[in-house]
RNA sequence: GGUCCCGUAGCCAAGUGGUUAGGCAACGGAUUGCAAAUCCGUCUACCCCAGUUCGAUUCUGGGCGGGACCUCCA
């Protein structure tokens, strides 16, 4: 069975069926480094790791690219009004631009390591391709595609016919729309920035193109210029929030396909927003969080990843503080069957003689089926909580043990959001004291002195770790 | 104003024209010296109206309600 996945340029449900057999490229418009990622930009990056785990997982090699806009993404898409968000956030801070986009770089890559997202083969910075946009630019400005008025580069729409078939913005809708700032520059509301000329914005460079007055590049080209440079002229699929298809994908398609002459992208898809308490996350609102608040709040990033995945992506997640704990809880669940399926596996718990080997089966085949559907996580999710059921039933064997364990992984292995493998018995990472009144403990309970027990279970409670009495003895967990 | 999505048991959330999704919470039981932790069990829903159908939560139409995008945003 192929991967099954919903393209937005289609409006339908379409086959992955690399252009290369048994390669899929993917690129994946990644953050602006302007501000601190938020819980709302790492659901967009989730399910793009999600998606490439799980391609991987069906046996394909990925070749995937996530850029980090670090110029040219303008508050306003507009040369008059708008300004580029390094810029406004050096403007409030009093860092440079160059700061600003460092800083803010270094913190998302620290999120993605902190939320286990498998890293993208290459995280291009928009600023280190220059060129490669000029090349563009200059085949664009040759072909009279684009043309330039007081050094800003424009591309003109109007010569791209296909203009819109991403979005379904039509010119009378935009026009109506009459959000378009008035530019008198332009032959076109519609038609948008390659290049720009302001002698107060600090990135600067030459114009990388024939004829053209330093400056800075359009947000847009950026993307058309990494994913082609790193992934060639067309590829498989291009993932991003749902408010990137119009304008930013609509005009990569636009400048891409005039420059190649060859569709872009195969597939494109579009990952919904995230919802915060049942509105749009914003900061008036009071519900506006950043990754690093959540942890700050005591949640790990487990928690946070299985609370930001377990929706497929084209639903609206509602998130909740309510969401994260019951993350958590179902995080627990499934390790603590992995953690007696391991005991098992280890001899310390007594085997049965179920293999559970039709068992595995189904729950593998479950979760691929239901990742084969346009990823539908919760339906995946489903399966790995059957398959906990059945195995907290069984009367497993050692062999049926590590079958089991082995499906866990496999499901670890895309989501990311259960955790490694427990280990048997974490009572060896307790400190020495611990031990030491564990000891003790059991000596108070054989002499039947239980208030002397109770108290030394109290002192390690007050530890951070919590006395698991098991039939085959007591041993400490963190709690 | 234009485009689009959604409305499932206490909460979150899959899916299906006729057979128990799942998670969390709650309750009951097992276990325990008492607990904790854990496990097992119980909890059977599909916004309203009309239509199609032998049969609709699932399809069609209408209504009501919620949300998103069209503007910086993942």
């Amino acid at each position: 069975m192929p991967i099954r996945l919903y393209n937005s340029l289609t409006r339908s449900l379409q086959d992955l069926e690399p252009r290369t057999p048994g390669v899929v490229t993917m690129y994946h418009c990644g953050p602006t480094v302007y501000s601190s990622p938020h819980i709302g930009n790492f659901r967009s990056f989730l399910f793009a790791d999600v998606l490439r785990r799980f391609v991987e997982d069906q046996g394909y090699r990925v070749q995937q690219v996530m850029n980090v806009t670090d110029v040219g993404h303008l508050t306003n898409d507009d040369i008059e009004s708008g300004e580029d968000k390094m810029e406004a956030a050096s403007r409030k801070t009093g860092l440079t631009a160059w700061d600003i986009a460092r800083k803010y770089e270094a913190e998302f890559h620290d999120c993605q390591h902190k939320l286990f997202v498998r890293l993208p083969h290459h995280m291009p910075r928009a600023t280190e391709y220059i060129a490669q946009m000029g090349a563009i630019i200059d085949d664009l400005l040759q072909k009279g595609v684009a043309y330039q008025t007081n050094g800003n580069v424009y591309f003109e729409v109007a010569r791209f016919p296909g203009y819109g078939k991403l979005s379904g913005k039509v010119l009378e809708e935009l026009e109506a729309g009459a959000r378009v700032a008035v530019n008198e520059e332009k032959k076109d509301p519609r038609d948008f920035a390659l290049w720009k000329v302001d002698p107060k914005h600090q990135m600067q460079w030459d114009a990388p193109f024939r004829s053209g007055v330093r400056g800075f590049p359009g947000w847009h080209i950026e993307c058309s210029a990494m994913s082609m440079q790193l992934l060639g002229p067309q590829i498989d699929v291009h993932t991003g929030g749902e408010d990137n298809m119009f304008p930013h994908h609509e005009c990569e398609i636009a400048q891409t396909e005039a420059h190649t002459g060859k569709p872009f992208v195969t597939i494109w898809m579009h990952a919904r927003h995230l919802l915060v308490d049942g509105t749009k996350m914003s900061k008036s609102l009071g519900n506006f969080f950043t990754v690093a608040d959540i942890l700050g709040k005591g949640y790990s990033g487990l928690e946070l990843r299985y609370a930001l995945v377990r929706v497929q992506y084209r639903q609206a997640l509602n998130f909740t503080l309510k969401g994260l704990d019951e993350a958590r809880a179902a995080i627990g669940r499934v390790q603590q069957c992995r953690q007696r399926l391991v005991r098992v596996r280890d001899g310390l718990e007594r085997a049965g003689a179920d293999d559970l080997a039709a068992a595995c089966t189904a729950a593998n085949d479950a979760f691929t089926a239901a990742m084969q559907d346009d990823l539908n996580v919760s339906g995946a999710l489903a399966a790995v909580f059957d398959f906990v059921a059945l195995a907290n039933k069984a009367p497993v064997s050692v062999t049926g043990a590590k079958a089991a364990l082995a499906v866990f992984a496999r499901a670890e292995d895309v989501l990311a959001c259960f955790g490694p493998e427990p280990k048997a018995d974490a009572t060896s990472d307790a400190p020495a004291e611990l031990l030491a009144l564990l000891e003790q403990r059991k000596a108070a309970k054989k002499n039947k002195d239980f208030a002397a027990a109770d108290r030394l279970r109290d002192q390690i409670a007050a530890a951070g770790w919590r006395i698991v009495d098991a039939p085959t003895g007591a041993r400490l967990e963190r709690t």
